[in-house]
DNA sequence: TCCTAAGCGAGACGGTACGTCTTGTCTTCCA
DNA sequence: TGGAAGACAAGACGTACCGTCTCGCTTAGGA
């Protein structure tokens, strides 16, 4: 019954997985524009029309292999960063975002730089704009009164600054910490943020 | 003898441009990583061989075309920048960046998106993280202590933030205007960054 | 016991049935070269694998199906030629091959065009040329002495002149009737091209 | 000038020429269905670019190549053809047909049996019908009456018979003699089967 | 005035990748 | 056990670009 069903997933879900791996190995030795899918296919010994049974194209498979990714990391953040803000700013600064930079160094340090993908690194903003939005600004906003700044700009602001964070960590060899690095981003964040989302003061005088 | 070689340099210069408006055009139409440069070299009626003689390739035409374009932007935003922090922060901010953007909306908005070039994104987070260094931080650092942040870190963080705010604004067609976003940037920019580089406060106890 | 065998054949043989006949209807619409097994399948509501547990390729579809339909032919046809030529040469020529192939007008018209298959044509005229030899040479044939010709060169001839014939008589819409042209074909060969050529005698009285 | 051309030209000749060679050897070795483009681009020494330059596919190629050889032949036969029968029957058959069969021994043995092309089959026996209508039938035709078959069907027997012929004697290695051969089979057409079952007559003085 | 060198157009070509199509094999299940 | 369903490897297809080359035309300055 469903038993019949799991035996082919089983084996699509390896070719999937294959190409994937084998996209990510190349991604680090040659960037993402070089790669070709003729690349990608040997690397995981697939037959290239195999390929196009699983995936549109190079872009969809980098794509699809991110969701699963972030769907991951988002329940698993989800909880930390509910109540992260509820009792004001915490000491700690959440470096959770920056161990999973480290722990993909080699595919963010190219991927955020020059040899990766402008879609991927524009998507990756706007996921982050909207992670930031939704669970640091959003329970941090005011009930009432119109905020100095849009909160979605804001998002975007923040989103921008940690990419920027990451690249310029990255290039230096993930010196310092991820730690001090979160605690960083954070601190120079909050001295902006809390006065962005205040309510207006009125014109001065 | 310079008569000679002048008439020569105004043909090539011709050549050249006309590639370059034709880039320019079509990227708008297109996208960036759509644009063949058989398109380029059609669209600028010029041989394709021609375009071998000047350019390397697709990149290289774009970035030497950037090349010129921030060159001019430098340095007539130099003497601006130049005291525009000196007497503490000015109550108007310099629009001039977002100006720009807004010169070059079409071709921004989709430089700086999906279909744009990440390489294009990289360099000119780069080069606004240099700017921003040598005209903004560079002026307000204080003579001795060490900053809370490394400056150049804090140069890319504004970048970051400055390319993303660009994006939001290209999103949603330029409003509110170019002024008012400059001023929201700086705002949020100046109540983080100042902390940012004060002296170290001694550890709380 | 045995009935079960019967029933699984007669489910074989519908199966083939159906291949079969898909193979000739998507001659007629589409020529032969330009038949897929794809093709084939899908028209007789089989699934492909099934196709191969009966069949090698498109080619032994086809000349299985040939095999089945000239056995039948040449069962029928036998008697009626055996003693066609023994009492001299008929008055009324035998016009059942053309009979034959008026009565798959679509099919012929296709296969023995250029849209056909080079092995249905020499593998037909090599069947006819041996027809021709066992059943209009033979019996004819001087019990002694050697002839002016190799007699399966005369049936090899015969044979390629009658399928030029059919052809030419497709390719006309089947104008005169298949009476007309047996007696023609067989005239010809009998009395050779001057008589061929030569003015109409009156009818005969 | 023209000279400006030439040089091209000769380029361009030279590429089919490769093609057109490599076709032809391997028709010889794999048959001509067998054949892939990948395969000629690859004897040529040619991108496979290169032939859709040129060609639209094998058929093209193959029908190119052989214009050019018929009509060269058909220029070289007309003026023996010409008064080839005005004074009656030559008591010397043309062998040139068979000589020039005999001339591409390898590449019509494979051609006209089944490992060869419908298409081309089919088209050399209606050139050949053609022929064998403006240069055999055309010039003893009676000027006036209507002949007992139309000439076209007669073109088009003959042309069948030729072909067999062509076909039996390659296949038996080119034996007997290719003059042999000529005047059997137009001792054949002329006299009709009847003459040519009949004891040999004795050698005339 | 002619000469000559450089910019350029035209286009053949080798090469690489594309996305698609078809084939034949295999495995898993169903009736 | 015959067949359906479908994943897969293999490989050819025709197309699109790329980058290189060779050839001649044009043109404008310097001889």
């Amino acid at each position: 019954m469903a038993e019949v069903a799991k035996k082919v997933d089983r084996r699509i879900q390896r070719t999937r997985e294959l190409l994937r791996q084998a996209l990510m190995s190349l991604i680090v030795e040659r960037g993402y524009e070089a790669i070709t899918i003729q690349d990608i296919t040997e690397r995981a010994n697939v037959a290239r029309t195999t390929f196009y049974l699983h995936f549109r194209d190079k872009d969809d498979l980098l794509f699809q292999t991110m969701r699963d990714v972030y769907e991951e990391i988002a329940a698993r953040v989800d909880e930390h960063y509910a109540h992260l803000l509820q009792q004001g700013i915490p000491d700690q600064a959440d470096a959770s975002d920056f161990q999973h930079i480290a722990d993909f160094a080699e595919f963010y340090k190219i991927m955020l730089s020059e040899r990766g993908s402008a879609a991927f690194l524009v998507r990756v903003r706007s996921y982050l704009a909207e992670m930031i939005q939704k669970q640091v600004i959003a329970p941090i906003m005011p009930p009432s009164g119109t905020p100095n700044l849009p909160p979605d700009l804001v998002g975007y602001l923040i989103a921008g600054m940690q990419i920027a964070a990451y690249y310029w960590w990255l290039q230096r060899d993930m010196q310092p910490s991820a730690q001090i690095m979160a605690q960083w981003v954070q601190d120079y964040c909050v001295r902006g943020v809390l006065w962005a989302l205040a309510p207006q003061e009125p014109p001065k005088p």
